[in-house]
DNA sequence: CAGTATCCACCTCGATACTG
DNA sequence: CAGTATCGAGGTGGATACTG
């Protein structure tokens, strides 16, 4: 019975997801840990342009959510190893049919765009 | 050359797309409008919850992407059809993949909460 | 019927600065 | 290094009421 949800019911659980999807930057997250587990310093790096306030944000929702795990090896200085969970990995599969949709519909949406905003010029 | 744009880009307008696909109703609408075209009135009954406010700016950003068409067939009363264009339509194939996402992984998400929220019972 | 107009409560996000 | 604390701007979404 793995269809007991339904992403339509409104008041459904799954409906988060579609938030952390769309969210500013789980889909940054994702994709830099895609390529193996990271530390603070390296991701905020890595995503450049996003704020210690915002990644930790980010990351304790995703951990929250079992996307990310987050590995404290201690010491001083901290050192502090965020990973994917094979949870967070799954996410990767209907992200990347997003981002393919994406990739190859953006032409399209612009144009939708373009046309509409088409001034007197 | 479809592969000019990438997600990853951080400025890239493909960005945009997750945008509408995290947005609060974008999803209700693009799935009410696959059953066909249907009115304002239609559609607000049929995803219910909905003020008239946020369908219309939905609408509005839908039908700006190209995700949309809007008729109106004049007159008095006001006769006007909304419906999805092949570009729309065609997002409901990303639109599936995350829908089987969330609906096979839910589960593992609220267990990861519910793992997390154990107070201390 | 098909919206529009207001007003408002959030809530997210960014910038900046500071700490164990 | 790995965050936390603060503050504020901005945008989204809701409730309600009104109009062509």
């Amino acid at each position: 019975m793995s269809k007991a949800y339904n992403v339509m019911a409104a008041t459904c659980p799954s409906r988060t997801v579609l938030h952390r999807i769309g969210a500013r930057w789980t889909v940054f997250v994702v994709n830099a840990l895609a390529a193996g587990p990271m530390r603070f310093t390296e991701l905020k790096a890595h995503i450049r342009g996003i704020t210690p306030k915002a990644l930790t944000e980010t990351l304790r929702a995703m951990e929250y959510d079992g996307l990310v795990s987050r590995t404290d090896h201690g010491g001083n200085p901290p050192h502090v190893e965020y990973a994917l969970t094979p949870l967070g990995d799954s996410l990767l599969v209907p992200l990347r049919a997003v981002r393919e949709w994406a990739e190859t519909h953006v032409p399209a949406i612009e144009s939708a765009r373009a046309a509409r905003s088409t001034p007197g010029t």
